[in-house]
DNA sequence: GATATATTTCTATATTTCTCGAATTATAGA
DNA sequence: TCTATAATTCGAGAAATATAGAAATATATC
């Protein structure tokens, strides 16, 4: 299990996280994930707000997990998961790297996050 | 076919969007465009860029063109792909959305990014 | 130790996606 | 019109992915 986006963001990882994005169930695990925030939400929780079976959430779980995006932290007989925002700055940047070539102002916010690399989510919580 | 990215990104699209770019030689071919910004670039090009063969990047342009990634437009004999930077920024909105849950300054650019939604690319040349 | 809860792993089937050769369409120039 | 160039569409076999039932593992409580 490598997890590259806090420095270089290579092709295979890239196309590993948005292949595990791109799937609904795992998408809403995600988002729901990125709103929770650095607080997380226990699997079982999870497949009880997306109406998920138990086994086919912790293959979804297992997938973007392997990729880096989520992490998971084991809580009594609970696990809890939560978004890597470290990881997904990584993911955003490599998608935006040389946004308008040399003139990255006119993307707006778009460009700032291929500017400000990974050091975006430091703060987070 | 479908643009739904400057006001309202679905589920649907996001996951269209995002399955277009998880493969190796469409992410290759989308981050050409990124990069070549509004100017574009021939789809011959693009295959001798990329070394694919003609028709199996026709069909990954049509592909991505069906998400709203990316435009075409007709020049002579060549057809010009380019970017769509504002639909890239409303994909990147939805995956962010509600950062945190009500603390997106936490996150940095990344919630920058989820709080200036769409008009992100009103300035991109 | 025994039982219940939480989550994961295993396995098989169904479905989707990928790739490339061949044929087709569109435009430009002689 | 004829020819060349540029790009797309079609079709089929190979490969990868998705789903869910059943069984297994980990932790907590009695």
């Amino acid at each position: 299990m490598k997890f590259l986006y806090s420095r270089i963001m290579e092709q295979t990882d890239a196309v590993a996280a948005l292949s595990a994005l791109a799937h609904p169930g795992r998408l809403e695990v995600f988002r729901l994930l990125v709103k929770a925030g650095h607080a997380g939400m226990a699997a079982g929780k999870i497949a009880e707000a997306t109406g998920t079976l138990p086994n086919t959430l912790s293959t979804g779980l297992s997938i973007l997990s392997h990729t880096g995006l989520i992490r998971s932290r084991r809580d009594g007989r609970s696990v809890i998961y939560s978004a890597d925002f470290e990881a997904m700055s990584g993911l955003l940047t490599f998608l935006m790297e040389d946004c308008c070539s040399g003139e990255p102002a006119i993307c707006g916010p778009v460009a700032d996050l291929a500017r400000s690399g990974t050091s975006a989510t430091e703060g987070c919580a």
